[in-house]
DNA sequence: GATCGGTTGTGCACGCGTTCACAAAGCCGT
DNA sequence: ACGGCTTTGTGAACGCGTGCACAACCGATC
């Protein structure tokens, strides 16, 4: 029926992983690499090599057994599967401090999500040249994201309009969106919502932090593990 | 023998939740509430009120069946296990784009992190002065570290460059750090490294996007979950 | 001080993700 | 054609996190 049938379901955790793949596989073929083991991967990931396997079995059975895997075709089918086999728009809500350096970083454009505008309430910002893009009034949303089909959202407002922000999106027909105000916000069923909070994140390395001073403060020597690192 | 004696190990899953529940807890106590049950909480952070309650036992027995929990009492205690009593001083590597913006926004300092210094390889960059911080060389990394005992950094400098920054900054003492470059970076056990890759974000999101699109091609009723949503 | 509605703290079962271990399978040299 | 070496793909065991269900407990009310 369809191109090509629906798989089974691939893990979060799984999901999560193949971007790195594809950078780490990236950089293999620029260095010239065409061929590559599970041990390898593993290896340059910081990760166990059998998780590296059933990662790379959920998209199908493209290795080669004795051989490993060809990084070009591998490349192709991670891509595939996350959807990257074309560019998707994205729009930006929020031209302060963080939506300015959003809009500035070419790494989005070059890795397939291209800026198709920035928004925001603020008339002394509207019209203002931020990162190469112009700062639009919040009433052009609807009609940017219908005529460029943008599917991709991002908040950079202050937290107390997070919501708002999201709920213009959603009216907009954006059905994903990426919030990076230190607040929750909700959305309708069928939208993903995913928040990053930078103070959530150091606030986990404070905690490691703590342990470490109170663990060396009480001079018994920890036999557990010391500390996780090599996190990609 | 020690002030409070070193508690079981709390999960990582816990500890990543606590920020949250931290936020949601100072929001209600300025809105004045002073007292709130798991179910309360559970529905602001949008989760499970079981799992609330398993995540605060971590920290001991701190509510009151039949009333609920302290709001001011369970904020100072999430404060403690977090390490939060006193200020983490923070440096920030790579003066550019995301480094500025960093520096400029308020959040940090405000949430306990403040800005001890921003350091650039740049010479044109070195005595610029962004979001009131003076920038500065890279040389007096170590004196900083040292002298405003920095125990967390902050990587924002060119992917290519990540490593050699992580290195100087285990070389200057800092043992965590927290990685926006889109590349894996290794530290010495007992130094704690984050990343976080937006474009990884973006990632994740459009292969839930792409699942939509393959789901809405082939017309039969899907029956499992349409997409998590009210992520915090 | 006994009863009752309400909420915590946790034992337990379940499900997901990780890791081990190995059979199946491909490559190469003889 | 075959045997030895290498690496994949996956079944199975394990461990961790989640959610349910309920006993223990608190405060209020009569
Ligand atoms: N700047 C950082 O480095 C940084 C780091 C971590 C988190 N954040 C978070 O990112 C968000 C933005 O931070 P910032 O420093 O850029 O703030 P900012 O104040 O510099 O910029 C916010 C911008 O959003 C605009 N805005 C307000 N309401 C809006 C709405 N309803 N729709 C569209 N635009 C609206 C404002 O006019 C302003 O230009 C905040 O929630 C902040 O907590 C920022
Ligand atoms: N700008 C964004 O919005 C954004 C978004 C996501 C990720 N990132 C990532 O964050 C990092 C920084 O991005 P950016 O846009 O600010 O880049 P940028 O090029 O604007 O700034 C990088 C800065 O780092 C400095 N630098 C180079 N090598 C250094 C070293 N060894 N030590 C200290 N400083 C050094 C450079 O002089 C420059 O000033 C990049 O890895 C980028 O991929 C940025």
């Amino acid at each position: 029926m369809s191109p090509h049938r629906t798989r089974r379901r691939i893990p979060d955790a799984t999901v999560a992983r193949l971007p790195i793949y594809l950078q780490l596989l990236g950089d293999q073929l620029e260095a010239g690499v065409s061929n590559l083991s599970s041990e390898d991967l593993a290896t340059l990931a910081g990760v166990n090599a059998a998780k590296v396997r059933k990662d790379l079995s959920y998209l199908g059975s493209y290795g080669t057994r004795g051989v490993g895997y060809e990084v070009q075709y591998l490349v192709y089918q991670i891509r595939r599967e996350l959807g990257l086999d074309h560019d998707w728009n994205v729009v930006i809500l929020g031209a302060g401090n963080l939506g300015q350096a959003l809009s500035g970083y070419g790494g989005f454009t070059e890795r397939g999500y291209p800026i198709a505008g920035i928004f925001d309430v603020d008339p002394d910002k509207v019209d203002t040249v931020v990162g190469g893009v112009r700062v639009r009034p919040l009433d052009d949303l609807a009609q940017v994201v219908a005529a460029r089909s943008v599917s991709i959202g991002v908040i950079a407002t202050p937290p107390a309009a997070a919501q708002d922000a999201a709920d213009r999106l959603v009216r907009s027909g954006v059905t994903s969106i990426l919030n990076f105000a230190p607040t929750l916000v909700t959305a309708p069923l069928g939208v993903t919502v995913r928040t990053v909070d930078m103070a959530v994140e150091m606030q986990i390395l404070s905690y490691h932090e703590q342990r470490r001073a109170l663990a060396a403060s009480s001079l018994r020597s920890v036999p557990g593990d010391a500390g996780r690192n090599q996190t990609a």
